[in-house]
Parts: C-alpha cells; structure tokens; sequence
DNA sequence: CTGAAAGCGCTTACAG
DNA sequence: CTGAAAGCGCTTACAG
C-alpha cells in the first residue's frame, strides 16, 4: 500500500527497501562490513537514520550467538568498594561497546546461584564476586565455554582466571612501617576469622611481626561496632599496646571514635592504621595510615581480561595479583614508645 | 542419529523431543500457561532440568517483545549515592525477576543520549538520572512508548513520571532548626549555581529564613573544598555567622575540617548542618545534623513504578516526591550567639 | 489439551 | 559487490 505510515519499530527490511537494497546488503553496510560500495553503504546510513532504524539486539543475538553484554555478580558490598568497582567496569564496559547487567546483594552460594543461571544466555561472559561460590556452584551453574573472570574470591580447588587482592603483602607491608617507625606492641583486630580476605592480613601481620614482636590479635568482623570494641578491650587491658593495626578502615574507624573517647591521643599513645583506603580514612582526624586498592582499576582490568576471553582469548591460566599500596598518614606518624 | 551427543546448548526442541510433546507444548509448560495437563508439564520440566536447559533470551524476546530487563542511567556520581540507589533498584528488580542493565558516569547530555539509544531495544523500561538530559534529548533518543521514569531530573518542558526529592522543603527544615535554636546568623554554602538540586536547596533555606534574618550565601560546588574554602571565607570576613548550613554533607564535611584548622568549635561557636545523610556524616567529630534521604528505597519504589508501567499501567500522569528528613546531631547543638 | 506452522528480525553461507 | 533464502530459538494464533 502506498502512503503507508509506519506503525511499528522499523526494522532492517524497510531500511531496505528505502534504501532499495536487500537487507543482505542493508545488513552489511550497516555492520562495517567491507564487501557494500561506499554508496550502498551511504544510502542505506541515509536510510537507516532517516527512519530512525535500530537493530532488535534480541534478533541479532540469536543469528550471531553474541549479546554484546557482560554480567557482573556482586555480594551485599559496602558502599564505597561497590560504587568504585562498579564504575571501573562500567567505564571499561562502554569503551569496549559492551553492556553491563548487574546483580548485587547476593548473601549466600544459594543467591548467587539463582544469579548465575538466569543470566546464562543473556551475557557473553561473567565477573563473578562472591566468598560464597565454589566450584561447584561454578559448574553446576555456568556452561562450561561461558568465559568467567573471578574477582577476589577464592574458589577452591577451581583454577579459573582471577583477580587477587595481596592481602598478605598488604598487611605485611603496613604491620613493617609500624615496626620500622619504633612501635614495640603492635596489635590486630582482625575481620570475621572466616573471610579469607581476613585470614590473610591476619597472616600478614603475623609474618611481619616474625620473631621480634609477639602477636595480639583481637577478633572483629570488619565492623566499625568490632573496632569499638576491640580498641576497649585493648588500652583498658594488661596488656596495651602502642599501635593498632585494623582489618580494614572501617574497624579502624570504630578505634578512632573508642580510643578519642577514651582519651587515647592518636598517634602519640597508639598508632593506628587500616586497609582498604576508603574516602573516609583522609578525613578522619588523624587522618589513616592504610593498604590502598585501586578498586576502580581493579574493576576495569578485570573486564579486560574478561572481554579477551568472549573474543575467544584463552584466558584459563590468567591471573592477577593486586598489590596494595601503603599510604602513611599521621595516624601512624612519631615514634611510639621507643621515641622517634 | 542414534546416541548422539548434545554438542550445542539443548533448545525447546530437544527438550520437546526427550518429553515426546511438540514444541508448542514444551513452551506452554515452561512458561507455566495452564493450557497443559500435569503429567505433560511434568515430563517437560524433568526433560529441561535433565538437558540443564534454559531458554534463548534474545529468541524469546524476538517473539515476545519483551526483555525483562530494564535499564538504569546514571551520570557521575559520588560514591553512597550510587551505591544505594543501585542496591535499592536491583533488590526491588529482583523481586520481579527482571534484569538490570547499568550505565554511569555520564557527564554531559551527548554520553547519555548515546547510553539511551544503545540500551533502546535491550530493555523494557528505563529509569534515568541525568542532570543534563532535557525534553529533547528524551524525544530524540527513546521511542515514544518505551516507558520512563525519571529520577531527581528536571527536564524542562516535559511531563514524564518522576521522582523528586523536595529539596527545598528539607532545606527548610534544617534551617528552621537552626533558626529554632537560636542561632542568628545563618549562612548558606550553595551547590553548583546550574544545578537545579542546588538552587532548591537554597531556596528553602532563603524562604526559611524570610523576614527573621538577612541571608548570607557563599557559592560552592557540593565538593569538600568549596566547603573549605566558604567556611574560611565566613570566619575571617566580617559577617560571621553563627551557623552554617552547607548544601550538601560533603561539604559540610569541608567547613568542618577548615573550622576545626581555624579553632573554631562546633557547635559551640558555630553550628554547622548538610544534607544527604551520607554514611560519613555519623562519624565526623561532632557528627553532623543532616536531611536523610533513604536513596535505596527511593530506588526501589522508582523501579516499582517502571514495572508498573512496563506492565501496561498508565503511569505518565505518576510524580512522586520523597520528603527529606531532619536528622538532628552534635554539630547543631546547644544554642548559639543567643544563648539555650 | 495438543500440534503444525507462521512469524518475530536479524546474519551469513551460497551462488552469481 | 549483491541478493534470495535458510536458519538462529522461541511464542502464539489457529485448527482440531
């Protein structure tokens, strides 16, 4: 019928026809591909925008078995961490034209299971944070050809392409600057004894402390609560040391508050440091001495590595460790009991 | 071939075969359409699981013209914010089984436009905050019946379901709290001028203090420094105030910071309140008096009412506004030049 | 309640 | 360089 008005999406055939080729041709010019003359291709961009025409990413994922998107699975996160690797992957994502469909809040391997399996078919690939995954949570949900990159979650007994947080040399490295700047009784609030990430610093911390100094640890749960509680137990204790090093910024921040209330000088009477680097540890007063990760980067190398693998990179035997920084701050600053 | 082995993923149709139904029959059972007896739903399920089969998104979406997922665009934005407001639309999201397509960082109207036109046939709905889309980016970049819901956005001249905060009535609020406290000369720190946000806010602490008290505003731009900068610009001038409302609580954070540099107490010589409620407004020294908006919740009912939309639900007439609540801490108490 | 078949909108050998 | 046609994996009138 002539006259006809569009009623409906226009799709690839009315580009076509109003470009008047076949939607082979159509379809060439409009992917880059460089078997059309360049007038074709003309013609059918003219015709294309004209209508406003955009493909149906559902049609083009059944012929192409590709959907140009990423998922990433993510555990209940606390906010900083989160919004930081989101936006890394995000950023990385758009300049690879890949879409990016979350999943976060996951408390359990039951959870994150549910995840996986409704978004098998919908991604070309998967980044995949979760302490609660195991391998077999890993196979009996995924296919087996479905490219995965694992973000700082240990599964055990899989060897699958992962980005590691060093938090042994992390820990180690802050626990060395307390030794080296004098302090003598270094304690450690450790996070929840069954983290793994936990159980790490903690062994960083032991192994810097190796011989010179004996450990002091009291167990948190990476809580600012737990580092209340923590910085209570220790300076109204026997043994009171003269520098706390804390699982991570937030516990730190819990001794902060605990040991001002407690007319604690920071750092004259104990020095203190975290790890992480969130914003927070710039602003408090002291300012915090902390293990710096580049969450960001983090993020976006992960989806680096990860969209390698869809583009059918063998991608198995990477794995990357990252290494966090330490940033002195005055938290930590003067000697402690040796003097400086 | 007899004993063949399943090479590709399994379709509907050998999940059809495995049960001995057609095709048509295994969908209906899948998608629980009662129009099927129980023996046969119960053969095709066990064929689905036995085949770990599951259906091809982008096939099915090509017939039904639905994706299940909606898409959220976000502009560059600081870190609590983000994080919750996509804590509260994945939770709400999940809910109804859809999935969630996720884009940030946008600085300017073209990124977001393209972000909108590259998430148009992925999704089924779209929530969108964009401090920099207008009535025309909508129109140019979104097919008129994708349903949208706005979140925070002004956009001129367009009438599209949103979700406002009442930014001037919270501003109020703190200052007619500052005002009932005693104090007597309030100063403002603004936003951004540009910003619609900011402009509200500092409405409603001018209309707050209407006839009782001259005005007295620096110009900022929500970061930490600004609010630096302002606080030493207030103290060494020779309007000092007695109060400081700061239009958001990173910059509250800042006149903190420089108040406590120049030894000025707060509250005691000057009382100092934000807005937004972030985490870090509970762990300054003293905490800091605030308007609360709880951005998981209001994430969620934005989703809430996308899905209606999605659902077919008229929603173009919907608007909402979130009312900001004053959280009254340390930093704004006692009574100021006027004594309590 | 069930099945054969058309159709959703694309891409891609295949033949020319 | 171009086009006709098959095929991707679903859903849904339609007929029975």
């Amino acid at each position: 019928v002539n006259g006809e008005v569009l009623l409906k999406r226009p799709t690839i055939r009315d580009v076509a026809r109003l470009a008047d080729v076949s939607v082979a041709s159509a379809s060439r010019a409009l992917n880059g591909l460089d078997n059309v003359t360049e007038a074709t291709r003309e013609r059918v961009l003219a015709a294309a925008k004209s209508l406003r025409y955009l493909p149906h990413t559902g049609a083009r994922s059944l012929s192409t078995r590709r959907t140009d998107t990423v998922g990433l699975i993510l555990p209940d996160l606390y906010g900083e961490f989160f919004s930081e690797l989101i936006r890394g992957v995000d950023m990385a994502a758009r300049e690879r034209g890949l879409h990016l469909l979350v999943s976060s809040s996951h408390g359990d391997a039951d959870e994150a299971a549910t995840v996986m399996r409704s978004m098998r078919g919908r991604v070309d690939g998967l980044l995949v944070m979760s302490p609660h995954v195991d391998a077999t949570v890993l196979a009996d949900n995924l296919d087996d050809d479905l490219p995965i990159v694992l973000l700082n979650t240990r599964v055990a007994g899989v060897r699958r392409p992962a980005f590691q947080v060093d938090n042994h040399g992390g820990a180690h490295a802050v626990t060395r600057h307390l030794v080296e700047s004098g302090r003598r009784r270094i304690a450690h609030v450790s996070g929840p004894p069954s983290n793994f990430d936990s159980q790490e610093r903690r062994r960083g911390y032991e192994d810097a402390l190796a011989g010179e100094q004996a450990s002091l640890v009291v167990e948190g749960d990476f809580s600012e609560a737990s580092g209340r509680r923590a910085a209570r137990l220790l300076v109204t204790g026997s043994m009171r040391p003269d520098a706390i090093f804390a699982a991570n910024d937030t516990t730190a921040v819990g001794c902060l508050l605990e040991l001002r209330e407690l007319g604690v000088k920071v750092p004259d009477d104990i020095a203190l440091a975290g790890f992480d680097d969130i914003p927070l540890a710039r602003l408090t007063e002291p300012d915090l001495t902390t293990a710096r990760i580049d969450i960001a980067d983090l993020g976006g190398r992960a989806l680096e590595l990860l969209a390698a693998g869809v583009e059918g990179e063998d991608i198995e035997r990477s794995s990357e460790t990252v290494r966090p920084v330490l940033v002195v701050r005055r938290s930590s600053a003067g000697g402690g009991t040796a003097g400086a």
